[in-house]
DNA sequence: TTAATCCATTAACATATGTTAAGTAATGAG
DNA sequence: CTCATTACTTAACATATGTTAATGGATTAA
């Protein structure tokens, strides 16, 4: 599990002991592209660390698939509401790819805050890196055209190589017929 | 302070210790109509909670000022990110109308942390409430269209009688005229 | 009070994105 | 390999929002 690790270790130093007992909360999870590894209705328990592959989060709107979040090999993946409630989510987690994760049971993991206050603080840490995050993420979709974004998006190649179209239409916010107009515009000029 | 711990309490249980340190922090300041309270620049060190008046954030995106978050009376308010990065913010927070807001010191407040961990736990539930809330904000303004989020911001009767439009409009990611416009025909129907 | 400025609306036109439908290319199941 | 399905593109038209400009009412400063 050292790649989680090293990402935890970026935020907080970490005892031996505080590592080990982390390491007791997790298991690991593979699956094969298209896997669903969280479905929509049911409660999450898990924080994920995905060690290879791609997942996306998606739920529904007004009967359309939405795609909210793409996570990468390094990336942190959970339905936060559904963890922080305790209520059924209405997300799902899906690989896209073939993949590993390590999964953080989120019960054993709070409780460990009671012992090793050093791990609620990296808790902490990750809460208010995720803040940051959908801040910018809301500046971004509000202030951005779909064809800015785009350009962005398109940035991080290997989303791009491994994720069908439609999936970054709806993360984007837009058709896929929308996309594909733009992607038609940019390659031009 | 009645409010604040009133408000606090509603996340968490404070022993009457708690509440004398957390008050040592806070200090109060009261403004008038138009006011800033933090400037564009500035680096932020404060939490507000907003006694009353109302307040709003805004900042510069190409030149044009947006309207990032309006609080009222019983809300708080605060610069998070260069609250957690400790660098300029490019964002400013102003009153709107007169108004009373208790100013709690970041630095003092998370200095607490170290001796008071149910301090630490208030505020990680705040973060928690504030993510939250934000992912929902991103659902919001990426499916619904202008005039949903309008009909939806509305219903706030008391931010409408007391925001001027063009704040309500760079809220809403759309321009003034667009805003007069759905509010045209939102009349009709 | 007057003049200047700001706020909100409206109109006319431009652009971006949605919707529907059709066609082609790529993928997967048997 | 073949067929069926899925993914992507393109076109035509509809709708939403942006841009610019003009106007009148409200607010503010002198």
């Amino acid at each position: 599990m050292k790649e989680l690790f090293d990402y935890f270790g970026q935020l907080i130093k970490l005892s031996e002991t505080e590592i080990a007992a982390i390491q007791k909360t997790c298991s690991i999870k593979k699956g094969s592209k298209q896997e669903i590894i969280e479905a929509i209705g049911s409660t999450a328990n898990a924080i994920y660390f995905l060690r290879s592959g791609v997942v996306r989060t998606f739920y529904y709107k007004d009967g359309i698939e939405v795609t909210e979040y793409f996570a990468l090999a390094g990336d942190l993946v959970a339905r936060v509401k559904s963890l922080l409630t305790n209520k059924p989510s209405a997300k799902a987690i899906q690989l896209l790819e073939d993949g590993e994760l390590i999964a953080i049971n989120a019960t054993q993991f709070f409780e460990l805050f009671k012992t090793y206050p050093n791990i609620e603080r990296l808790y902490l840490l990750l809460l208010e890196a995720s803040y940051i995050a959908v801040v910018e993420r809301v500046e971004n979709i509000q202030f951005h055209s779909a064809k800015e974004r785009y350009a962005a998006l398109i940035l991080k190649e290997e989303l791009m190589q491994k994720v069908p179209l439609k999936y970054i239409a709806s993360y984007l916010g837009i058709t896929q017929v929308s996309l594909s107009r733009i992607r038609a515009n940019s390659t031009i000029s």
